[in-house]
DNA sequence: CCATGATGTGAACTCTAGTTCATTTCTTTA
DNA sequence: TAAAGAAATGAACTAGAGTTCACATCATGG
């Protein structure tokens, strides 16, 4: 025998693994899944395209696992939120700050993990994170109208309006390819916050709409 | 001389030029941008691949024409709402209706105009109609701060909040073809509805918010 | 320091889909 | 009906990206 796998090499062959990770991670921030070709993922990882294969099965898989950490991180870190000490509505106002000052930050990668249409493999782990979201922010509301201080709903729903809500403010800009200021990303914290707690404080019943026409798109 | 188009050939041409478009639409209805390549556009049209290329310079360019036809009749239908008589903020409320109605109906079609990415060309497009959404409701909250109806807000970023509001409890269940039974739909409706109107008309400062993490995605 | 197996390499392969173009078919009119 | 130009065709070309693989390089232990 003359060659055995020694703790070095695992060590490296860990951190190799790390570092496409983050290649494909810092790919796709800076221009959406599109942009993380393999081809690119290996140059920005300083090695040759055969040797993702060596770490990953496919490019399919690859991206499932940044999604999947993604996602991991995302809601541990609302779930410490949300689990704080004080009044659901004020832990879930505390839980769309963090969202927002986290998106804002990372805006493309936010866009790309939340929205941005992939395969079915990657597909299932954003399910993971939607699902995630909604569950935190369901459970907060939940909690809010079990005390009485906010009217039953359909929480489902209404959790993925907050997250539309928060999110399609942040992914405009983007698109017409706006820089923002700090100024502007806390104008844009201060509105979403105010626009999201007044959705679940009051209570209005729908009035009847006056008919409109029923087409469709 | 012995050839001239004559008007009957020139409506033929005109006809195979809708049929393009419409088997374009069909086929993005039906599977997304990505189900609609040129040989099955082509086919749907029953004609041969070569010929889309008489009639479109670039399935780019086919794509382009398919979305801003759709932006031109959905903001037409939007703007026509917002113009109706009654208060701003019912206006409002029809023209949020309208659009999940519409994009309800419209399933997978309005999900692939509204949110799945393709290329610059047709990107820029999508931007006329989310802009156009934006100026509508916009306009809206404006006109119902100036009434004294409800208070002086940010209605830019608030036009992209109610957008992102109508859009997200949509988008998972569209792109699944899911909203099928007719109580789904009434439900999503109105919830969203009442998300919106809600937040709106209530008047909440924003409270002070507990230090937070301040990472990034 | 060599034998051995693991790891890295990148050119080549494959697959898919957009685009082109030489040829065929059709329309018109003299 | 024949000439001439327009339109349609679809096979072939091209481009881009995921994947493979024969070979090179490296690490280990005898």
């Amino acid at each position: 025998m003359a060659y055995r796998r020694t703790t070095a090499v695992a060590q490296r062959l860990a951190d190799n693994r790390d570092q496409i990770l983050a290649a494909a991670r810092a790919l796709i921030a800076r221009g959406g899944f599109a942009a993380a070709t393999i081809a690119a993922v290996a140059a920005e990882a300083g090695i040759a395209t055969g040797t993702v294969y060596r770490y990953f099965p496919s490019k399919a898989e690859l991206f499932a696992e940044v999604l999947r950490d993604a996602a991991r991180r995302e809601l541990a870190v609302l779930s410490e939120t949300a689990a704080a000490d004080g009044p659901p509505l004020a832990r879930l106002d505390a839980v769309v700050s963090v969202f927002v000052t986290r998106a804002i930050r990372g805006q493309r990668l936010a866009h790309a993990m939340i929205a941005e249409p992939v395969d079915p493999t990657v597909e299932a782990e954003r399910l993971v994170l939607r699902e995630g979201y909604a569950r935190i922010l369901g459970a907060l509301m939940d909690a809010a109208i079990a005390e009485g201080t906010i009217p039953p709903r359909n929480t489902e729903i209404a959790a993925d309006c907050i997250v539309g809500a928060m999110i399609e403010p942040l992914i405009g800009p983007l698109a017409k390819g706006k820089v923002r200021k700090k100024t502007q990303a806390d104008d844009l914290l201060a509105e979403i916050r105010r626009f999201v707690n007044a959705a679940l404080r009051a209570d209005t019943a729908n009035a009847n709409v006056l008919d409109f026409p029923k087409g469709e798109f």
